[in-house]
Parts: structure tokens; C-alpha cells; sequence
DNA sequence: TTAAAATGATAGTAAAACTATTATAAAAAG
DNA sequence: CTTTTTATAATAGTTTTACTATCATTTTAA
């Protein structure tokens, strides 16, 4: 059985939705490949293009620019995540069992369930770590923040703050606590492999480490029950 | 009494010292107030020298490039914050007190003492915020680690650990939650701003609302003393 | 089967990100 | 105090990026 899995981001991002046409897709994912290759400063349509191929042009007439299209990534990756994070923890009675699990999903483990055929989940996931505050972390954050370009991320950062109340009703911060969660579960991922000396599992380069760390984070931050 | 303040900064990053001349002093100093106004996407070499002013072949003598300048201002920043970060806690007994010193340095409040006549220090902290991650963030990421470039963030990093395994030499991922602290002082502060749904402290916006989040994040992580 | 829309092929522009050259001015050395 | 070195100004030029425009052709939809 082959689960369609459709996610409807925000048409401020293209021009014309790329989700509609073979182009578009390949426009996606070609683009997760080589960003992720080469990273996103290197990143340009016109080797977009040479790879799909297609022209320059044909490019342009789907987004306006190569930091819209990471937009579109990343806000298909946060989409992907939450919707990740809603079936997984459907079933579970306990906060603290949710919260684990959100954990366990926010790290990369080789173990992720591929679920679309044409998108590379890995080099997406690596795009997230290395490129995601790139969409925000700029001088247009208020333009394209009044154009609800963030919202997926935001949905996925209320989901987790929903969570980390119903563990605890008293806890005040709870998104801060949630989107200080997400940053820091790649932000730690990214300096496990680049720069150990920020972390403590560089050694063992063991995800569960790093899962290990977050929880007791989350955890102290929400004050252990009884 | 004017205190005399001087960061040496690792010389791969620039090509002639900026700190030995003039014009150079002046590529400092105006960079900063350039690239917090128009944001580091947008700063060219070109539009600084025409502030300075000088000629952008004269820039590209002291630096490479426009990242090499950038991570050579976040060099500087780290590196004051150490030393400031030193300074306060030099005479303070215990951890707690200590860790408290560290966040409130982390959090900028409009008291920050202007050691240095030249640098904007409130400028620069945007920067930091703003693009302190692009640092390290892209492919050059381990040959710039290679060249030591990111030992002030590390240095500072450190000494924080070294502070938390103080207070609980029990404490598994000091390194981790103090890079993590470091990161999360700059993201929440960048977020009670832009992206205020993904945190608790938008409506008021006040840093002291952010610093008790901070302590209560670490002390919780390290397990609150009786 | 005709109109509309999408793509390919091609060309072109403006700005960014540099490199190079030579003249002059300033600083340092002898 | 003159010579040598070094730094800067002024200018020009190159390559790449980041687009925009045009028009013929192919594909899709009415």
C-alpha cells in the first residue's frame, strides 16, 4: 500500500506551484540533491537546471528566487515533521511518552521511513540542519513573516508546546522551550559532525546521545514528576 | 580612565591586519553599522568602501572576502564576550551566581558599558544574532574549523561548561548545554522580535522575561541544588 | 481542432565578486 | 633628509550571479 502523503504549502512561495507538473517536482527534487551537495550559497539555478534539465528560465517561472524555493523545502520539511509527529504520537496515552517520541523523531537516526518516493528525506533533513534558520535569519524575516511563509514551522513549535503542557500546565515558557527544542536538536547534530568541541557526543557521533541530552533538557526544564 | 582593550584575532582571516591601521579600524567599525542596518545579504564590499570612504580594492587588501569579515567581527564579539564574562564572574563565589553573571552578559539590556570608543557594540550584537550561525553554517565549514577560526566560540563555550561542571560535576553534556545556551540567548532574543508565536516573552518584550527562561532552562538541566 | 498555457532556445542586463595596473602619497629605513 | 618600501587612490576589466525578455515550439485543455 502506498500512502499519499500531500502537503499544501503556502502559493506566496512560487510563482507557479511546483507540486503541479513533472518540472515542478524534479524542480524540488533536484534542488534537495544539490543544495544539499554543495550547499545553499554555492546553490544556483542555472546548475539547478543543467541537472533536471531544463533552462534557467523555466527555473525563474517557478520561484522567484533561490531563497523562496528554500523556504519551500524547509516548510515542506517542518510540514513533514509535524505530520510525522501527530501520527506518532496519535496512540500514546503519556506526555512524557510523546515527548520522547518527538525527541526520537527530531533526530535523524537512518531509520526514517521513507514515505515519498521522489524526495530524498536524508539530504532534506541535512538542508534543515545546515540552511533552516537561513530562511528567517534575514533582513525580509518581517515581509515574509506577514506572508505566513512561517507558519509550518510555528505549527510544528505549538504542537510541541501543546505537548510540553499537557506534561506540565504550570511550565511558562513552554514555546520558547519548544522552538529552543528544535533549533537545538540540529544545531547539536551539526556540531557532533563539524565542531565537537560544542558538544559531548562527538566521540561516539551516537544520535541517541544526542536524544539522551534533549530529553534531560526538556525534561529538567519541565521539572521531573514523582 | 579609559581601559585599554585588545583582542588579537586569528590572522587567517584577514590578509593585512585591520587593526593596524586606519582605514582598517575604519572597515571595522563601519561594516558593523553597515551590515546591522542592511543586513549581511546585502553588504558588499563596494557599498562599504563608498562609507568609509575609500576604494573596494583597498577592502579586498585587508579581506578576502565579505564572510572572512564576518567571521572575524564574530571572533571579536565571542571574544568580548569572554573576556567580559571573565571580568564579572572573577569575583563571585558560587556557580549559581556565576551562571546567572553568564546569562545576563548573554542577554543584551541597554546597559551594556561601551568599552571601546570605535566599535558599536549594540550593532554588533544584531550581528551576532543575526548572522553569527552563517559562520559556520555552509560546506567551508571543517577547512575554516581547521584554520582555528572558531576557537573564540569555543573558548567561550568552555569556560561556560567549565562553570556548569561546577556547579554539577555530575553533568554528562556541559559542552552541549552551554553551546546550546549561547545559541538559544541569540535565537529566543531574534525571535521575541520576529517570530514572536515561538516564544513566551513577545507581548512584553523584555530581556529579563528571556534570562529567567535561560536560568530556568540550565538550572532545570542541571538539576536544581537543595 | 482550436485556443491557451508551458517550455526551450536564446539573448541580454545589472550587480556582485573579484583581479590587475599604474600613479601618488605616506611611512619607515638608512 | 633622502631613499626605499609600503599603502592607497583611481581606474579598468573579468567572471559569475541573478535575474528579465522574446519568440518559436510543444503540450495540455476547452
Amino acid at each position: 500500500m502506498q500512502i499519499e502523503f500531500k502537503i499544501k504549502l503556502n502559493s506566496s512561495l512560487f510563482l507557479r506551484d511546483p507540486d503541479g507538473t513533472d518540472i515542478g517536482r524534479k524542480i524540488i527534487s533536484e534542488s534537495i540533491k544539490l543544495i544539499s551537495n554543495i550547499g545553499y550559497e554555492q546553490f544556483t539555478f542555472k546548475k539547478l537546471a543543467a541537472i533536471i534539465p531544463t533552462t534557467e528560465a523555466t527555473v525563474y517561472r517557478y520561484f522567484e528566487n533561490k531563497h523562496k524555493l528554500l523556504i519551500y523545502l524547509i516548510d515542506y520539511y517542518w510540514a513533514f515533521i509535524r505530520y510525522q509527529v501527530l501520527f506518532n504520537i496519535n496512540n500514546l496515552q503519556s506526555p512524557k511518552d510523546k515527548i520522547k517520541t518527538i525527541i526520537d523523531l527530531l533526530v535523524w537516526e537512518d531509520n526514517a521511513n521513507s514515505f515519498s518516493t521522489e524526495i530524498d528525506q536524508k539530504a532534506l533533513y541535512y538542508i534543515a540542519i545546515a540552511d533552516g534558520s537561513k530562511t528567517f535569519l534575514s533582513k525580509e524575516v518581517d515581509d515574509l513573516n506577514k506572508s505566513q511563509v512561517f507558519v509550518p514551522y510555528k505549527e510544528l513549535c505549538e504542537l510541541i508546546a501543546s505537548v510540553f503542557k499537557e506534561y506540565n500546565p504550570e511550565y511558562q515558557f513552554a514555546n520558547s522551550l519548544a522552538s529552543t527544542l528544535v533549533e537545538t536538536s540540529h544545531f547539536q547534530y551539526f556540531f557532533m559532525h563539524h565542531l565537537p568541541r560544542l558538544c559531548d557526543f562527538a566521540e561516539k557521533k551516537d544520535p541517541k546521545l544526542l536524544e539522551a541530552f534533549l530529553e534531560s533538557m526538556v525534561f529538567g526544564a519541565l521539572g521531573n514528576e514523582l
